[in-house]
DNA sequence: CCGGATCCTATTGGATACTG
DNA sequence: CAGTATCCAATAGGATCCGG
């Protein structure tokens, strides 16, 4: 996902970390965690991704069985992407973060704004 | 740290997802969740990090309020990193992330083998 | 010992156009 | 509708050299 490092670091955390660290990934997870959701719907609903970024994150996704695929033959095709129960449970732990996130949201915005003015304001 | 988006998405979680996100963040804050550290020492024990990376990902993690830096002014001259409180909070809530992966981590590795064997092999 | 400044390459990811 | 393929600009990050 990110470079590739010069040793390969095998820590069993590192792909997951990797698939939360993707900007999309996760705002995925959340929108999912919502309601099943087909490829355009997702795509007006998550604004600002490419059409490109969205298959390939959901392929991501569906590879580490977080996600399902379902394709429904009609005309015109369909498909549809939801969660499956692993992707729900990460939808749980990640929910975990999000709190964190929430409560110091603003304590983090201090420090920044603060070590930004300490050092030269805009580094 | 990612790329930015073209609509930059406000989300309170991104921040934090992004400092997440990234490789060295959290191996450093469960290195210095241990005990505290100095550059060079944590250099070696991180082990395949270019100081570079190092030097930036320890003053992002300064600027959000997660690791402190104390400079002893000796000869020769020292710097010592540590989480602050909110670092340690951090700290506990990626262990719940770490928990996940490792009961996560073979059921995903199968997964990916399942896909990859499925579709064309490497893709 | 701690790190900043540069240089340079590999990768990321948006835009666009094309297919089933 | 649901993608894939190609092109290309921007960035991340390793290597290296240097100063405090």
């Amino acid at each position: 996902m990110s470079r590739r490092r010069a040793v390969d670091y095998d820590c069993p955390v590192r792909d997951v970390l990797d698939r939360i660290g993707d900007a999309w990934s996760v705002l995925l997870i959340i929108e999912l965690a919502k309601a099943p959701c087909r490829f355009n719907a997702l795509r007006r609903v998550v604004d600002g991704i490419s059409q490109r970024m969205l298959a390939v994150t959901l392929r991501n996704l569906e590879r580490d069985g977080l996600v399902s695929r379902t394709v429904l033959d009609l005309s015109p095709p369909q498909v549809e992407y939801a969660l499956t129960a692993r992707g729900r449970s990460l939808h749980g732990t990640i929910g975990q973060l999000a709190d964190w996130a929430d409560s110091n949201q603003p304590a983090i915005r201090a420090s920044r704004a603060n070590y930004d003015a300490a050092h030269g304001a805009k580094r």
